[in-house]
This record gives C-alpha cells, structure tokens and sequence, in this order.
DNA sequence: GACAGTTATGACTGTACACGCATACAACGA
DNA sequence: TCGTTGTATGCGTGTACAGTCATAACTGTC
C-alpha cells in the first residue's frame, strides 16, 4: 500500500508538502549542515567555520531546517546549540545512495557486455 | 553505518548529487507526473490530459525524470509510452510521511496536555 | 517525396531563493 | 545600564528554473 492508497493520486496539498520537503533537502548547504549535525550537537559558531557560510546564511538554513522539525536547538547562554535529528535524513539518503550504486552498476554492466 | 560511514562528512560531489536528486522530487509537477505514472504506463497525451500542463513543459519535466531513472520510455509507432520506476519514490514518500504524522501527533499531544 | 501527428528544443518571462552585507534584536557580564 | 557577544532579519543582487509559445526535429502514412 502506497502513499495514499493504490490507484489514487495524491491530493494537490500533499504534492506540495511532500515536495516542500524534499526541496529543503535539495540544497547541498542544508545537506551539509545536517551532516556535520550528525555528529553531534554543534554550536553556530563551529557550523560557521566547517562550512564557510556567512553567519545570517547558516542561521537562515537551520531556521528552515527547524521549521520542518529536522533539527531543534537548545540555549546555553547566548549560544544557541543545535541538534539535529537525523534519522529520517539518513535513510532517505541511504535509499537514494542505493539506488545511485545500482544505476551506476547497471551501466557497468552495459559497458561490459557491449 | 550512515551513507559516508559514521563520524565523517559526504565529499562535496557525494552532497551535490543527493541534493539534484532530491530536486527532483521538489517540484509538485514531477511528483504528480510519478504518481500518475504509479499507476501504470501512460502516454504523454494522457498525461497533458491529466495534469493540465503544456506539453514542452511535460517533456521537459519527463526527460529530466529519465536522466536520473525514475522513468523510462518505449515508442508506439509515433507515441512514447512512460514507465516510473517508483518504488523508491513510494518508500521516499512513504517514509517522509510517516514523518509527517509524528510531528503532527507529537503536536496534537503538546496541544492536549496543555 | 509530401503531409499529419507527436515529441524535443530555443527563446522568453516571471518568480523563488541562495547568499552576503548591514543592522536590529536578544542574552549575558561588568 | 552599558558594552559585548551571538543570533535573527530587512534589503539587494545574482542565478536557477518553472512554465509558455513558437518552431524544429522526428516517426509514421500516403
């Protein structure tokens, strides 16, 4: 059983949300945040020197991050410390790295028996 | 173990293809264009049909989706027929809806004890 | 070959948003 | 309360791309 039963299609608002998702995931400066939230806390400050990013960029990018709920931040003192959750990410991107071997056996494959 | 293994970050590259390939997904007209296709092949015209969108922009949309092999196509006589290959499109969307239905149980339980 | 139907593509417009700079705002210490 | 440090936000710029129209390119029929 699919997303929303088999034979129907999603209703408008859905699309969009799913694809609202997916769109915070399709910026590789998100990605990277995420990443280096994996692991472990990190406070603005060692986002800022791992990335490169300006700091309003970067505060920009975890605004929207927390929005979806992919990460969430706790205050010591004035820094904020962010933590990310990151298992969903992860298995989205095992998913797709999956299918990225796959396709690039495939090839392989091709190449070898032509 | 993580997609890069555990404690280490995605080369640059590794991020920039996990982020086109999640574009994909970002757009409500691909996502829409996959769901139409979940339920079997179709052609083109059926999907202008069902969609409501031009057709260059339909071929557009399709021709990106067959670069990254979500789809693919074989010719009737004059016709292109499409194919999704949608299984990881439904266990993408499957997962991120479970997500979805979390946060908003999570919510609804904040609202409750409030 | 010419013609009709189907798909791909060049050119264009509009919009969304990444990204930086400057600055306003919040939180702590003296 | 004032200064300092850390974070958010208004503004501007540049770019990527969705979406359309017109048209080219392809596939088949006569």
């Amino acid at each position: 059983m699919g997303v929303a039963g088999p034979g129907s299609i999603p209703s408008p608002e859905l699309l969009e949300e799913f694809s609202q998702f997916f769109r915070l995931l399709s910026e590789p400066a998100r990605l990277q945040l995420l990443c280096h939230l994996r692991q472990g806390s990190a406070d603005v400050a060692s986002l800022i020197e791992a990335t490169g990013f300006s700091q309003s960029h970067i505060s920009r990018q975890l605004s929207q991050l927390q929005r979806a709920g992919l990460v969430t931040c706790d205050r010591d003192g004035v820094r904020l410390i962010y933590r990310a959750d990151t298992e969903l990410v992860e298995e989205l991107c095992d998913l797709v790295q999956k299918r990225m071997k796959q396709r690039l056996q495939q090839q392989l494959d091709q190449l070898q028996t032509a």
